[in-house]
DNA sequence: TCCACTATTGCGATTGAATCTCAATCTCAA
DNA sequence: TTGAGATTGAGATTCAATCGCAATAGTGGA
């Protein structure tokens, strides 16, 4: 977590900007959850802690995170979007269960590999991508 | 675009429903155009064209045509959905260049392979899945 | 310490995609 | 021709996300 502020601050600083309270809660809340989150989850999480930032803020730090490569913004399906936290994290891809809505994180060298092997091919340079598997887990199949 | 019209009604018909002209003229815009669409596009493609069709029924449309397995809806990470039609067209993936907009479709039987294989040892039950690559195309990197 | 300047915040209004409601209209079989 | 059910359109509504702007906080210099 420290090392997740200092990064944060770090990448503030290259901006001129600071590291409010506000930006600060809202960059705990992210690193402390697993997995994937809500603006509206965040802001509600503050709220019980009684830690207050608004709505505006929330998304305002969530887009300097972003920005940042601290954190992810990923379509899970859902028609709006959620946030996982990148550090000490390995790239991974989602797949999500059309009954229960579990979501399941994998990763795969082989579609790594293709993948950049395509955009070389293409002349295409790769800054990020994005894999979602719709269908049914284990247990709903 | 007869056997669209065709494959249409057959789905239609199995669901007790009928091809109106409404239906038939989303229809028939959205497989006249390459490519990828928006739901406002089809809207003010049939304004132009005097046929008109309001926005619900076009989304009503869009949504029998998607889940009929004719049309996928396909996210380019505009924040809304885009639509493109399937037949004919073989599954394909979208790179989206971050500066000029353009969508460049590929394919790769490597990443298929590989997502089959892991859904495989998952036991997650595929049913479909979308892949977007972010980055610069040849003329803007 | 005080002041002034700028960055930042929060509120509430606004946007824009997508969906819903419901009365009016259409279709088709009896 | 009639009636039940399907379909449509207009406008209201929802919901995530963004914007505008006045109020506030934080910082550096006098």
């Amino acid at each position: 977590m420290t090392r997740a502020i200092q990064t944060f601050t770090k990448y503030l600083n290259s901006k001129d900007l600071k590291l409010t309270k506000e930006r600060k809660a809202v960059l705990q809340e992210i690193f402390l959850h697993k997995g994937h989150l809500e603006a509206e989850d965040i802001l509600h999480s503050l709220r019980r802690k009684k830690k207050r930032a608004s709505r505006a803020t929330v998304y305002r730090t969530l887009d300097l995170l972003v920005d940042s490569g601290m954190v992810r913004k990923v379509d899970l399906g859902h028609g709006h979007s959620h946030y996982e936290h990148v550090l000490g994290h390995t790239h991974h891809e989602h797949m999500i269960c059309l009954k229960c809505g579990k979501v399941i994180e994998f990763s795969d060298k082989e579609i790594e590999r293709s993948l950049k092997q395509m955009c070389k091919k293409t002349e295409f340079k790769l800054t990020s991508h994005h894999l979602q598997v719709f269908g049914y887990c284990r247990d709903c199949r």
